[in-house]
RNA sequence: GCCCGCGUGGUGGAAUGGUAGACACAGGGGACUUAAAAUCCCCAGGCAGAAAUGCCGUGCCGGUUCGAAUCCGGCCGCGGGUACCA
């Protein structure tokens, strides 16, 4: 007897769906539609473990919802602009351009095998040129629109590389090539004004039905609605136009505990009093060496430089205030000024003990208990905003109010007596878009001295990226790229430049999910093609992304719907959304000989596991890192295409789904690929035996109550992402299967359910199956299996029995049994008759069909 | 620091207010075999016990409930994000 040749089969299973263009999508009206969509590849060079699971999991997806009916669009694409391919340039020669479309090249040869349900017609990357042309156009109308603008942004500064570095290329504060200290340093930028729909895309987050909320709440917090109270301290004896600091506070109800004004490094008020003093201009570039991270900024020590200046108290003219430079204050939240409660901020009460300021507090438990007031060296007393407190120093006299009615009495006095006003604030800043890169989508902008920034005309888009650039010169080449950059203006025709600044990657990703519905369009999209297809019906990807991904997508659709490049449908683009967990693994480190602080990472396939510790090939021993996301910086890296050149690409299917639910962390140990294999193996002798044999035989009728039974199990977990319980019931079933002595008719029935159910996973196999016991056609365009809900329904049921809320026994009854009926038999059963000693029971709770608890 | 998650046997996990450990992996025992591989069958949370059974048990502490892995409060640990990694 032949064996199962996963190789062989798999290829030919291949060839056949492309030979029917099985996935290619097509636009029908007698079918409805079905767009399901997973985060597409940054194209790192190979694919790992994480992108199996992630287009595993959409493949299930897309392939059941073509069996149940369904015009599918199932496209994949490349995010392929960024960083590693200049980093790789500089590195090891080459071009950006030639590494990434040979890594494109790589990854989509590894994907292929894979045996996804894709559209490739439809592929495109990032780089392409008529995919960047397109973003350009729509650059070009947003600005028209008056969505984009210029303003002056803080960027990180390499003083020795002499370029600017992305926020995880800054470590400790230093340049990760150089070492050297990073500066902050202002640029002019391009921003999308995403704050102006602040409050929307707030709102609408309650229309997301089908999110998950933990992403919903994130993005909630991200744009962070917040009330509060919006006035200006009167500085005495202010310099030149510095009479006034402007701050905003959200907790107005401690005006009366306010010990100090903080401003930002950054502020207006600080740059000024820098320029003539030596100290305040040494505090404030100690300050810019931190970096632009809101981490980097929050984990530094809180440090403050006395101005020297004060500011009047807004109720009591003679109680002055400090104004402190704060290293800990944003000039890009709220006035990039605050004043201090150090009662109640446990970072202002560090920052008064620190330099010696009052702490007063301005509220108290509502219950004396055995609370430490903070200015008797306890903590900052900070309760939650709908707790009652005791207002000892508010602005409603002697009072029990929450926090909340605190604010809102402080703010209605405040504004009654003419100091500042309520103001509602959001988070949220605008979208700093501009990148001082050369691998990026150029923006569509020249400066001509005449006529300021101008928009370069539609007809000669694309802008394409000049080819012949090199890197060994730190900085953007497009900056000294001297015939790209200089041009004609397209408004009065003189000479002019080019802007040399590339977009964020982010806008790329921002609008791929629309270019799919029409990749060859010559508009970014097409409103007939985007008009059936959107919105996404389920996107599936990494929760890393939760935050500025996903957000950033909701404001371009919103963007592309102002600019009529999406209906208004399509304003929330993804109708549901999964995150799959991430694939996690060890990491493993040498010490760096340069520095004992930094590491050297190391592939899992280059550490050997020996008696006396894990160890490279050479012999150095290698540390063993903590379990993280797999990602190319750390090396924590398992490469898939050993799994399915051994296995094949069911295996490695299979063994993604199995296991652990989908929107969890997934550890890749290396064991588990070969039980995988094993199972698949013996599903295919299961079903060879059933073809070759014709034999009547006995328990037709409960082989096919486990079909039902599977068949409704493992829809439900398709539907609800359990693949890992949906293959589960496999398992369940072809246990079953294996063992029943059912007749051929009826194990052949069950064979090709059973091939039927596992086809979104193992597709190749399932169509092997299929063939072998006679299934018509290929399976992939074979209608869905529905359970038969009589078959699904047993008489009997099985009652455990809890004594105390602990289960001591159980009874089995018919499944329409009376309570009463139910209660007399669980009060004969003897482990209740021995617990309850002759006496009544105290309580007896009986939930029907569920359980029955006899309390004693 | 802040925001969001997660924590269950040796391992991955199941159970989302109602039988804790389904289904697998690794392990142990057995059948088949000259032998091994493959395959098939059985055992398996911990402690005590010959067994019946009893007690303990879902990161830690406390609460709500007839009943908590599940809900609430407080900790601890790990992970993700933190606006220029994608």
């Amino acid at each position: 007897m032949s064996q199962y040749n996963a190789g062989q089969i798999e290829k030919k299973w291949q060839q056949a769906w492309e030979q029917a263009d099985t996935f290619k999508a097509v636009r029908s009206d007698d079918k409805p539609k079905y767009y399901v969509l997973e985060m597409f590849p940054y194209p790192s060079g190979r694919i790992h473990m994480g992108h199996v699971r992630n287009y595993t999991m959409g493949d299930v997806i897309a392939r059941y919802k073509i069996s149940t009916g369904h015009n599918v669009l199932h496209p994949m694409g490349w995010d392929a602009f960024g960083m590693p391919a200049e980093n790789a340039a500089m590195e090891i020669g080459g071009h950006p351009k030639t590494w990434t479309y040979d890594n494109i090249a790589v990854m989509r040869d590894q994907m292929k095998p894979l045996g996804l349900s894709i559209d490739w017609s439809r592929e495109f990357a990032t780089c392409d040129p008529e995919y960047y042309g397109q973003q350009q156009a729509l650059f070009i109308d947003m600005l028209d629109a008056g969505l984009i603008y210029r303003k002056n942004a803080v960027v990180n500064w390499d003083p020795v590389d002499m370029t600017v570095l992305a926020n995880e290329q800054v470590i400790d504060g230093k340049g990760w090539r150089s070492g050297a200290e990073v500066e902050r340093r202002e640029l002019t930028q391009w921003f999308f004004k995403i704050s102006d729909y602040s409050e929307e895309l707030l709102d609408a987050i309650d229309t997301l039905d089908n999110w998950p909320s933990k992403v919903k709440l994130m993005q909630a917090n991200w744009i962070g609605k917040s009330r509060g109270l919006q006035f200006a301290f009167s500085v005495i004896d202010g310099p030149d136009g510095h009479d006034r600091v402007e701050v905003y506070t959200t907790r107005p109800d401690t005006l009366m505990g306010a010990s100090f004004v903080g401003i930002s490094p950054d502020h207006p008020m600080a740059k000024h009093l820098e320029k003539d003093n030596a100290d305040i201009a040494a505090f404030c570039a100690e300050c810019r060496k931190i970096g632009t991270s809101e981490e980097a900024l929050e984990k530094a020590e809180k440090l403050g430089f006395d101005t020297g200046l004060r500011v009047r108290h807004p109720f009591d003219t003679a109680w002055e205030l400090p104004i402190y430079i704060a290293n800990f204050i944003l000039m890009d939240y709220g006035t990039g000024a605050i004043f201090g409660c150090p009662a109640h901020d446990q970072r202002d009460l560090d920052f008064a003990r620190k330099y010696d300021l009052p702490v007063v507090s301005t509220y108290a438990p509502a219950v004396a208990d055995n609370h430490v007031m903070p200015e008797d060296g306890g903590a900052a007393y900070v309760p939650p905003k709908l707790e009652k407190v005791h207002y000892v120093k508010g602005f409603a006299g002697d009072e029990m109010q929450t926090g909340d009615q605190g604010i809102d009495t402080a703010i209605a006095f405040c504004e009654a007596n003419g100091v500042g006003q309520g103001v509602t604030k959001f988070r949220l800043r605008d979208w700093g878009l501009s990148r001082q890169r050369y691998w990026g989508c150029p923006i569509p902008v020249i400066h001509c001295n005449n006529c300021g920034v101008v928009a370069e005309k539609k007809e000669n888009l694309p802008v394409q990226l000049p080819d012949d650039v090199s890197f060994d010169i730190p900085g953007n080449p497009l900056d000294r790229h001297a015939t790209w950059r200089d041009t004609d203006c397209p408004s009065c025709g003189k000479p002019a430049k080019r802007e040399t600044d590339t977009m964020d990657t982010f806008v790329d990703s921002s609008w791929y999910f629309a270019r799919f519905t029409a990749p060859d369009a010559a508009t970014p999209t097409n409103m007939a093609d985007a008009d059936y297809w959107m919105n996404v019906d389920q996107y599936i990807g990494g929760v890393e992304h939760a935050i500025l991904h996903l957000l950033y997508s909701r404001f371009f659709a919103r963007a592309m719907h102002i600019t009529e490049h999406l209906p208004k449908k399509a304003i929330e683009p993804f109708n549901a959304l999964f995150t799959q967990g991430m694939v996690t693994h060890e990491t493993y480190s040498t010490a760096h000989p340069d520095s004992n602080d930094r590491r050297v990472w190391h592939l899992p396939e280059d550490v050997i596991r020996s008696d006396d510790g894990p160890k490279l090939a050479n012999g150095t021993p290698v540390e063993i890192g903590p379990v993280i996301k797999m990602s190319k910086s750390k090396k924590n890296v398992v490469d898939p295409v050993n799994i399915i050149s051994t296995y094949g690409a069911d295996t490695a299917r299979w063994f993604v789904l199995s296991d652990s639910p989908p929107e969890r962390d997934v550890e890749w140990t290396a064991s588990g690929a070969e039980a995988a294999a094993k199972h698949l193996s013996r599903v295919w002798r299961i079903a060879s035996d059933i073809a070759q044999n014709d034999a009547a035989g006995s328990g037709d009728d409960d082989l096919r109550r486990a079909m039902h039974k599977a068949i409704f199990d493992v829809t439900q977990g398709i539907e609800s992402f359990g693949f890992n319980a949906s293959i589960a019931k496999l398992y369940a079933f072809t246990n079953t299967l294996q063992k029943s002595k059912a007749g051929s008719a009826a194990k052949r029935e069950a064979a090709k359910t059973l091939a039927q159910l596992m086809s979104p996973m193992t597709p190749h196999l399932s169509e092997e199956i299929w063939t072998m016991l006679g299934g018509e056609g290929l399976i992939a365009n074979t209608p869905w299996p529905v359970a038969d809900e009589a078959m699904l329904v047993d008489d009997k049921i099985t009652l455990p029995i809890q004594i105390n809320g602990k289960r001591k026994s159980e009874i089995t009854v018919t499944k329409d049994l009376s309570k009463d009926e139910v209660e007399k038999l669980a009060l004969q059963d003897k482990a209740v008759v021995r617990a309850l000693d002759g006496g009544q029971p105290k309580k007896m709770i009986v939930v029907p069909g569920r359980i029955i608890n006899v309390v004693v």
